[in-house]
DNA sequence: ATTGTTGATTTTGTCGGACATTATGTGTAA
DNA sequence: TTACACATAATGTCCGACAAAATCAACAAT
């Protein structure tokens, strides 16, 4: 009954498949959590499960336990782990109510994809009826300029993605609240993690593309309707091709 | 030339304003920082004042320099504070993008109530609309009952709030999508705690109690647009009373 | 007088060590 | 088998020290 399914590694300094990959000493607390979630990927680790003790990282990414401490803290105060005297910090199994970090809670829970994408519909949409509503001359500008941008990067077959992203943000940054840029781009930043690595799907919203140039004209012209409508067909493109993805995937 | 604007409290144990606030032996990292939180509200601290040095910090509270420095971690990943070497711990101009905490944000940037409003309200109409669409009978039951209890303590002139968040909770709940709820709640939070308390207007909202049965109803039925209609014109009511309360706040 | 430089100082960043606290587990005795 | 006592392992807390960096002040140079 003693033996966890997980080798036991706990008093060894290491064992076999540890991979230990030392942090570069001018490591920020983002590179400790980055480090941390490659660390959960390799070795698989679910909702509930244990991550090695603090000391036990700290050898192993080759930085102090205060450091260690320190970037679990930050995980700990968004709710995404638990930690116990002697139990160890675990992978929180529900995300705490005042707090949220999407890109790790996305990870943990592939399956979300679609929830998540329903949460950002509406936020994207509001975003865009606002950016028509209260745009300047100059914010018009710079949404013409990057969808020109978008489109030749489109049409010359390269990565459009961050093209899209900044024409994106234009529109967000039009809309006059950056609390929607706020919220839309950590969705969105969990959305790629979980996306466009795991899943090796990195054109997704391919289709939209030519959708994007008759958005940011209504935008320009404050057509809220036709803006909002444009920007509903663009979602639910993404959608279908996330239903069909996950379908695919099921097989 | 030495002196500083702000007396030089710096050398010497404790200057003559400072209030020193001893924590208790248990306190955890949420203790630390909500006294935090009451220093500088007591010392009317606004974005971008510096707070006092993490030394000074733990003196005056009476723990340790690490424990300062893990709840100043936590505000830091949820972009509440920047850290900067010789610069000190500052309130931050600006959000991160990566992160968010409402509550604390919003405390800090009390003319962002509109913004936040405008935020919520396509979260909530969305949940709405989803409710109203996967509906099953179990949670159209438990929605007219909540809408029951509401009316029953509304009509009986008592607080209505605890039961008008129960209500709507059950909507978030029959929207079939937990994002919703967290991202709500968390807006929600925030809002209540710099409306309710700084502002003293508890009953905000009191005008649209009426409107809420129609609303259950609607969902109940699945009437997708009809609901949508009334959550709009919720909120709509909603925010025109922010609008009255800032503009007499303004006098 | 203005500008550039240099150096001291302050403050956060990082580390290591030590001990406390608390579950967990284990062994022993009734 | 059950109950209790004890060892153990992990996080929690504290302390002290030094590194790194940014600010400020004094000074020098043009």
């Amino acid at each position: 009954m003693t033996q966890p399914t997980n080798s036991n590694q706990q008093t060894h300094t290491q064992a076999a498949g540890e991979t230990l990959e030392t942090l570069p000493p001018g490591s920020t607390s983002r590179d400790v959590l980055d480090a941390l979630s490659r660390m959960i990927d390799r070795e698989g680790l679910r909702i509930g499960d244990r991550l090695p003790p603090e000391v036990n990282i700290a050898r192993r990414l080759g930085i102090s336990r205060a450091k260690v401490r320190e970037a679990l803290t930050s995980w700990q105060s968004m709710g995404i782990v638990v930690r116990n005297k002697k139990a160890g910090t675990r992978l929180a199994a529900e995300v705490a109510a005042n707090a949220i970090h999407l890109p790790v809670t996305m990870k943990l829970e592939a399956e979300s994809l679609l929830r998540t994408h329903a949460v950002r519909r509406p936020l994207e949409v509001e975003a865009v009826r606002l950016a028509a509503q209260n745009r300047t001359p100059k914010h018009a500008a710079i949404i013409t300029a990057r969808v020109s941008e978008l489109m030749a990067v489109y049409d010359a077959g390269e990565d459009w993605r961050p093209a899209d992203d900044r024409f994106h943000r234009a529109i967000y940054d039009a809309c006059g609240n950056p609390l929607f840029e706020q919220l839309i781009l950590q969705i969105q930043q969990g959305f790629k993690e979980v996306y466009e690595a795991p899943l090796g799907k990195p054109h997704l919203g391919h289709e939209t593309i030519p959708l994007h140039p008759l958005l940011a004209q209504a935008i320009a012209e404050g057509n809220e309707t036709e803006a909002t409508r444009l920007m509903e067909e663009i979602l639910t493109m993404v959608e279908a091709e996330i239903r069909q993805v996950l379908e695919t995937k099921n097989d």
